[in-house]
DNA sequence: AGTGCGGCCTGTCCGC
DNA sequence: TGCGGACAGGCCGCAC
């Protein structure tokens, strides 16, 4: 799924909607996703008002006086919101019941998503600790990239798609990015000389805030809160084109596997 | 310790 | 039309 940028929309879609209002009711209809969904959440969250919905790299946080539910879409979730009269669908696996009639639905038919609970700072929690910079904030540039990638001996694109380099570039958009910073995927990261990294972090920025101005990407699964999908794809410049010309060059774009993910580039332009 | 790989799941699409 | 295989937006856990 869901990178950085359908995760935001999401975020913004729904905290309108959630924040303020209590939570009356957890419904877990496959608790089998990336991890067991706790009973705890079933027990505790009830009774609790949600305060904030933050994000944190790609997962969401629901902030309440009791705890925080920990969400994260995996490949193929969403999140919805509906009456609570509108029945569910075969994939959503956990319902949040609220207040006034409206309902939460996590649907995610490959149950690589996860939904937890902690009553702690969620921000301390094992699978966001070593979570990196948001690369939308100003701790990220190229000095940074450049600093952290000494003496690594990966690649490019699986360096900036690792999680606690910089949290939150998918697939989509590192491919995206490194189009747009002249980088080809299979450089050798700690390879690329300062200068080229602040153009590939200023990349990074550009595609995600263009990508989240536009509602996301929807290739298959993706929807926002509503169920619309989101417009990104007719902006992608390299993803999912292998072949079609490139749109600086014009030469035919390459698709090739670099760390076990589709990774497409221009040749000429990319290097 | 860093790196690469397999696996988790279901759905869709493509070629035969 | 049916079937097998490849592939899909993530990322943990395990070998080496």
């Amino acid at each position: 799924m869901p990178e950085l940028p359908e995760v935001e929309t999401t975020r913004r879609g729904i905290a309108p909607h959630l924040c303020g209002r209590t939570v009356l009711r957890v419904k877990v209809h496959q608790p089998r996703l990336r991890w067991p969904v706790p009973q705890r959440l079933v027990r505790e969250l009830p009774g609790n008002r949600v305060e904030r919905v933050d994000r944190r790299g790609k997962y969401l946080l629901l902030a309440t006086a009791g705890g925080s539910v920990i969400i994260h879409l995996g490949m193929s979730g969403s999140l919805r919101l509906a009456p609570a009269g509108k029945p569910r669908g075969p994939h959503d696996h956990v319902e949040w019941v609220l207040e006034r009639g409206l309902v939460l639905r996590l649907r995610d038919p490959r149950r690589f998503g996860a939904v937890l609970w902690t009553r702690r700072d969620p921000r301390a929690h094992v699978l966001l600790r070593g979570l990196g910079p948001e690369p939308l904030s100003s701790r990220f540039n190229g000095s940074y990239l450049h600093r952290v990638s000494q003496g690594r001996r990966i690649r490019v694109k699986p360096f900036i798609m690792d999680n606690r380099v910089v949290t939150g570039v998918g697939n989509i958009y590192a491919n995206e990015a490194l189009f747009e910073s002249g980088i080809h995927p299979g450089r050798m990261a700690g390879r690329i000389a300062e200068a080229r990294y602040e153009l590939l972090a200023t990349a990074i920025r550009k595609v995600l805030g263009a990508a989240i101005r536009a509602g996301g990407t929807t290739l298959r699964d993706f929807v926002r809160e509503d169920g619309s999908p989101g417009y990104f794809r007719h902006d992608l410049a390299v993803y999912d084109r292998g072949g079609l010309p490139c749109v600086r060059c014009g030469a035919p774009l390459q698709r090739q596997v670099i760390g076990q993910r589709s990774s497409y580039f221009c040749s000429i332009c990319q290097r």
